[in-house]
DNA sequence: GTTTATAAACGTTAAATTAACGTTTATAAA
DNA sequence: TTTATAAACGTTAATTTAACGTTTATAAAC
C-alpha cells in the first residue's frame, strides 16, 4: 500500500454501434442486466474493471464476450464518475465505443448472452447514464464520419457506393445527394472500384468497391475534412 | 458493500495551459511532486479523487488550489490505466485539461504552490505517462481551433487582432498569413470592433476588439469548422 | 517640419470548390 | 417491345480559397 487514499470501483462501458447491411441501419447492443440494482432493466454491456488488468483490455474483454470479435475498432470515449451516477455504490464508468459489421455469428454470441441489437430510433429506455453515453456516441460517430474516413469498421470488405451512402444516410440522419456524395467520396481516393457488380438491390446492379486500405489507415490517423452531409 | 470487486485508486491530472499576452506564447503549468515515488519530479497537477466527489468537482478543486480561479474551461480529455502506469500502485487517472489568461495573481498562486509555467517548447521530462497527456492535450489544443471558437478562455476581454493571431500562430505552430486571417476570422461575427487602440505594441497601434459572447457560446456549443491555419 | 521605419489595416484575383440541379444507362419483369 | 427504376454520369453559377500587393497611422530620428 504506498498511497494512502480510499479507492473507487472502476467499470467498463462499451458502446457498440453495429451496421445491418441488409436493412442499411446502424444498432446498438444493450444487455438485459443480471445483477441488481436494476436487475432486467437494458444496459450498455461491460463489467468491472480487474486490479491486474489495463483499462484498454478489459474493454476489449467485455467487447469479446459479447460479440466474440477481437482487433475490432474500440476507443475510449469518456469517464463517468458522478457519486451518485450508480445507486450501488460509487462507481467510475469508462465508456468505450466500438463500430462492427453485424454478421450471423456475432448476432447469436450476442443473443446467448442475454443481449439485444436495438434500432437507433427504437431504443429502450437504459439504466443509470447510459442514455447520455448513447448521445455521446452519436455525436461522436457523426464528428468521425465528417474528420476521418469511416466505413471500414462498419461495412463488408465488399461494398457498393449505394452501400456506403446509406451508412453515412443513417449517421448523419437524413437523405444525402448521392450525385455530390459520388464525387466527394471518389475525390479521396479512398476506394478501389472493381469490375463485379451487386445485384442484389436492383436490376442494374451496382458496381462492388474495396477501401484503399493503405489510404484509409493514412487518413484515419491524420484526419481530413470531408463534409459527405449535403 | 453492493459490489463485490477490487477496487482501485481514481486520480485527477489537470493539463493547464496559460496564454502570456505580454510573451505572446503558450505555457504549461507543472509542479514538483512531493510524494514518493519520483518526489521533485516535474508533473501535472492533480490528486487522488475523494470518495464523495464527483470526478469534474475533483478536477476544479486540483485547478483551483494550484491557479485560484474557479469557473473557467476545464473539460475532461482522457482516461488512462495501464496497470503499470505507476510504480507506486495502480492508479486510473482521469486527464482534465484547463485553458486560462496568464495574470500576476495565479502566477503567484501557482510559485506558492511549487508550481510553475513552462514555455510548450521548453517543457522538462515530466514523470509517468504525463508527456503523453501534454501531447494529447496539444492535439486536442489544434483540433478545438479547427472545430470551435478559441480565444475567450486564453484572451483578455480587450485584445487586438495581431495577438489573437499570435495565439493561432502559438497554437498552429507557425505563422499564418495575416490578411487572410482578418477575412477569415472577422467573418465569423464573432467579433466586436470598438473605437479604442491599444499602441503598447506599435507606433499605429490596433484596433482594440471583444469578443461577441453570445455567438461565442453558440458556436462553441454547435462547433463549425474553421481553417486559420494558412 | 520633413523623413523614416514599421506594425496594422485594407485590397485583388486566379483557381478551386461547392451546392444544386439535369441526364443517361443497364437490367429484369411485364 | 415496353416499362420501371436504381445506378451512374454530367453541368454550372456561385462561392470560397490561397496567395499575393498596397495603403495608412504614428513615434522617433534627422
Amino acid at each position: 500500500m504506498t498511497y494512502n487514499h480510499p479507492k473507487i470501483w472502476v467499470a467498463i462501458d462499451c458502446l457498440v454501434f453495429g451496421y445491418d447491411t441488409f436493412e442499411n441501419n446502424l444498432k446498438v447492443l444493450l444487455f438485459q442486466r443480471e445483477l441488481e440494482p436494476f436487475a432486467n432493466d437494458w444496459s450498455l454491456i461491460g463489467g468491472f474493471v480487474n486490479e491486474e488488468e489495463h483499462l484498454s483490455d478489459g474493454a476489449a474483454r467485455v467487447l469479446e464476450k459479447f460479440t466474440g470479435l477481437k482487433t475490432v475498432f474500440l476507443e475510449q470515449l469518456h469517464a463517468y464518475g458522478n457519486t451518485n451516477r450508480d445507486p450501488g455504490g460509487r462507481v467510475v464508468s469508462i465508456l468505450y465505443w466500438s463500430l462492427i459489421k453485424l454478421d450471423k455469428l456475432n448476432r447469436e454470441i450476442a443473443t446467448n448472452h442475454g443481449a439485444r441489437w436495438f434500432d437507433l430510433d427504437k431504443l429502450p429506455q437504459p439504466i443509470l447514464d447510459h442514455k447520455k453515453m448513447i448521445d455521446l456516441g452519436i455525436e461522436k460517430l457523426r464528428q468521425n464520419a465528417r474528420n476521418y474516413p469511416l466505413g471500414f469498421e462498419l461495412l463488408n470488405t465488399d461494398f457498393t457506393l449505394p452501400q456506403l451512402k446509406s451508412l453515412y444516410d443513417a449517421i448523419y440522419g437524413k437523405s444525402i445527394d448521392d450525385r455530390n456524395f459520388r464525387k466527394k467520396i471518389l475525390s479521396t481516393d479512398l476506394l478501389i472500384k472493381t469490375d463485379k457488380k451487386d445485384k442484389s438491390a436492383s436490376r442494374k446492379g451496382a458496381f462492388i468497391y474495396n477501401f484503399n486500405t493503405a489510404k484509409y489507415e493514412l487518413l484515419r490517423k491524420e484526419g481530413f475534412y470531408l463534409d459527405l452531409s449535403i
